[in-house]
DNA sequence: TATAGCATGTAATTAGTTACATGATTAA
DNA sequence: TTAATCATGTAACTAATTACATGCTATA
């Protein structure tokens, strides 16, 4: 692998109209940092790098007043991209999954703490359903010259909800069984 | 927090039957893995860690031959373990899916490329489901005394199989405004 | 005039993987 | 006898987060 995946995030970044780190960071931070997080740490080392490489370049700005370094991609960036996007190498994927976990170890417990972890996790993806669903209110406003952005947050949506419910039927379960006993 | 995510990871498994590190990996790779993965490099120093605070302890091996240290959960290890499984701490959750990253950006491309992508997704996530599948038609013959671990990867195999499903229908679409093009 | 937001950056730390070294035992 | 598996361990590396330092600008 040439590039690090957070450098195609930035070159997609790049790609979608953003020009500066903090830009980039602020959309990482209501998008794809719930499939792919990048931080400060990452993102400014990353654009020097970029340029290094002839990926990137710094657009010159009028130097008004607030100091901020403005990048675009270069024809050999764009190509970059495009590249990676249609790349058929294995896709990397990675889940940690705290609640998941328990779960799995939740042997160990009481048939009622059973029933109150599984809440706990479904509580996790509805609060994460919502704060996507509030992005996406936002979002409605602004008329966006790209797609996949917003078919990306649907289905992030669709994700968390379909998580949630998998809790609310393991609940029904395990208070069937709770009445039971 | 006290202990790592790991340290429960190694008492969940310790309090599954298993005793030795290799033990813990092997499961690991066939359980876990898939929500929440871990390396010999973390196992190891962490089964001294936890030895060293009380919440392991090594059982003495008749040692015949081969040399293997196992360990057991002390009183205090299985109260800790059971201390985690019960808190209300917010849940670590994170995803790292390069394939959503690629959608996401997926605008830069034409749309059979696109389809192409999503087609790439879809494979992969078949192929897990199908990985999943043969670690369930292998566990089928043991007859365990556990149930979370079963219910897990139940569960495993609907969550690929959702995704699998969801890319799917984007093809379709994508398909379709390919016949009209 | 103060505070929220814009903006760039780095040092220190933590988490985790990879690759290797070592050696015994079992089954083909 | 040789390959697979059992078994433990670490060093080097890579990835990523956290927390901080710095300073400007717009607005309440």
């Amino acid at each position: 692998m040439e590039l690090s995946k957070t450098a195609y995030v930035i070159l997609g970044m790049l790609g979608l109209g953003k020009s500066t780190g903090y830009d980039i960071k602020a959309l990482v931070d209501v998008s794809t940092r719930f499939f792919w997080a990048a931080s400060y740490g990452q993102i400014y080392p990353e654009l020097k790098r970029l340029e290094a490489l002839g990926f990137i370049a710094a657009v010159q700005e009028p130097e008004d007043g607030r100091r901020r370094k403005a990048y675009r991609l270069t024809d050999e960036g764009r190509r970059a991209l495009r590249d990676w996007l249609n790349s058929s190498d294995e896709l990397h994927t990675e889940l940690r999954h705290e609640g998941v976990l328990k779960f799995f170890f939740a042997d160990a417990l009481e048939l009622d703490e059973q029933l109150a972890l599984v809440r706990r996790i479904r509580a996790h993806h509805e609060a994460v359903a919502r704060q996507l669903r509030e992005i996406q209110a936002v979002k409605e406003g602004e008329d966006a010259d790209d797609r996949f952005p917003g078919l990306t947050l649907a289905w992030g949506i669709e994700y968390q909800e379909r998580l949630a419910e998998w809790c609310a039927v393991t609940e029904r379960q395990l208070r069937e069984e709770l009445a039971r006993a």
